[in-house]
DNA sequence: CCGAATCCTAAACGATACTG
DNA sequence: CAGTATCGTTTAGGATTCGG
């Protein structure tokens, strides 16, 4: 499977499809995360301190929390404020680019709400065929 | 962070928000894979066969191919065929479902190509300021 | 032609403990 | 309050071989 002509390939990658070499493939992997699209939702309702989020996410290790923000703040799309307080205070919130990033996300997820059912549906079907 | 309000919890998964009870998640997680959507790109243009589908995406291992084909299936977005002839024939094709996520999904991908370079420089400054 | 089966590596994720 | 450090587990993905 890797005799396939070079235009092709070359084709792709200026593109950024091959996902080896992929400026698109960031993008959608943070929308595979498996929690940086619940904090970009949980920011579009405003700035949020560290703690906050925590909570208002659950189930989240402090831990993933802070690798998801560093890497959503590392691609332009969440900004980090350190107040210099005691005990210290951080903020975190959606940059422009981020809140641009909300409409085509907006649109994916409601069309997973829209479909759910009819995904979970074709699931058990197929479950119930493929033993 | 597990002595959140029991409403919050209830309200997240009744929504299906819970990264571990979610039906969003599975399309999300379309998404988020290696090969789906570039596999659902290629669909789009008609239906294919499993070697053409393989020989369209470069790199792609028999294995994967199989597998995200299967996902996809499962999930009612991607119909498969088999002909009975020899050598054997299988087509792929979009379902009804398939098709009407690509909208959606086109949005996304659109997002990341016009901001893929600000993304990247984003990711360059930051990358030079940490280490 | 279209896979299945097996084995392996690397990355994501989670739990826990500690810190300025 | 907002993390870091360390460790163990789980999962995704790749390489290879075999079969109807």
């Amino acid at each position: 499977m890797r005799d396939m002509s070079l235009s092709k390939r070359e084709e792709w990658d200026t593109m950024g499809f091959n996902p080896h070499n992929c400026p698109i493939r960031s993008v959608l992997d943070h929308v595979g995360a498996k929690w940086t699209v619940l904090i970009l939702f949980e920011l579009q309702q405003g700035p949020q301190r560290f703690n906050a989020l925590g909570r208002a996410l659950p189930d989240i290790s402090k831990r993933m929390l802070t690798q998801s923000l560093r890497s959503l703040e590392r691609d332009g799309l969440v900004k980090r404020e350190v107040f210099d307080t005691k005990p210290p205070s951080v903020s975190y919130s959606l940059t422009d680019m981020g809140v641009s990033l909300m409409q085509p996300l907006v649109g994916l997820v409601n069309w997973a709400e829209d479909q759910m059912t009819a995904v979970k549906d074709a699931r058990e079907v197929y479950d119930a065929i493929n033993v």
